[in-house]
DNA sequence: GTCTATAGTGGGATAGAC
DNA sequence: GTCTATCCCACTATAGAC
């Protein structure tokens, strides 16, 4: 948020949070989400302009939960690839419907705290240590883990094996083949 | 569809993908597509029992066309990978709302012609040998089409390196580390 | 910050006549 | 296979009083 929400605004993001994870997304309407608060739904519109701006009270709330899970787990790994995978596949299996307000549509950068994307994206940089690797490297984990959320796999043992492969081919440069041209370094991997 | 669809049906289904395609998922709404039609909107429940019905054709257009884009690509092409991302880049971005509809649901198998699937996935099965390790090539494509469609990623010049580094890195096995466990041999890929 | 009341819009789907 | 008429549902948002 470009100002810095209130206390009550935060209270309201909490529950509409609970409400996406726990019924869906077609379940957080303004007039669910006030009944949950015991209030009437107009009166959110008091905290919030529109229906866009909580959703994005939600995301910032997923983004910051991410990261610091992220970053917990890259502390002390032995392989930290596999431990930012881990971490990434549980955190979105345990938040399916806030992994896919965060990923389906353009991130509201301007309405984000900043560094807050940047940070949450450390960790896969670092452990891939190239920042075009790095965006690569999310490719594979972002489609797999979504394929996985919707349902899309057949269920069969391949796709677990497919996450070890694609980590597998991730883990460090490729040593038997000529790279391509090096990409430049740059923060900012999104 | 588990009946063959009649031929109107099939008219109004290319229809509807006109709408999705043209105008995205809002607006494919009943009233609308009777519209389009002339007709009342009442009157498509002559030909479809619901809405999903007539989304279920519109999945079976796109996978029949993008069959046949892959199978095109992969004649004669001297580096098959290349030649299949090329092509599914191109038919996502070309059908962005017919793509999502695809691939955002678990597959109506039961309602689709038989064989479909498999057909659609068997150039990437080839070009990858391997149907544990084309899934996994699968979710890197899928993952970095979405995070392209649906702008999420910064306007930079990272996404065309990730997208060379992925190729590069599932063109073929590595042979530099020891590779898993083999997996086995499947036909049935997604 | 909350309320009541309501405007305005849109959607999917059905009954029954022709 | 098409129609008319209609039901019932849902939503975002605003005005104005307390």
């Amino acid at each position: 948020m470009a100002r810095p929400p209130t206390v009550r605004a935060r209270e309201i993001v909490g529950v509409a949070r609970e409400i996406l994870e726990s019924e869906g997304p077609q379940a957080l309407t303004m007039r669910h989400l006030a009944d949950r608060l015991g209030i009437r739904a107009p009166s959110l519109y008091k905290h919030f302009p529109h229906k866009a701006a909580l959703e994005v009270g939600i995301i910032i709330n997923g983004f910051e939960e991410a990261a610091a899970a992220f970053e917990d787990a890259a502390e002390d790994a032995a392989e930290p690839l596999e431990a930012f995978v881990m971490t990434y596949r549980a955190f979105a299996k345990a938040h399916p419907h806030v992994y896919r307000l965060m990923t389906e549509r353009p991130l509201p950068r301007d309405q984000m705290p900043y560094g807050l994307e940047a940070r949450t994206a450390a960790p896969l940089l670092r452990a891939t240590g190239d920042p075009a690797r790095a965006r690569a490297t999310w490719a594979f984990i972002h489609g797999l883990t979504m394929l996985e959320l919707n349902d899309r796999l057949p269920p069969d043992r391949l796709t677990e094996s497919a996450w070890q492969i694609g980590v597998q081919q991730f883990r460090s440069p490729r040593s038997d083949v000529a790279t391509p041209a090096e990409s430049e370094v740059q923060a900012r991997t999104g």
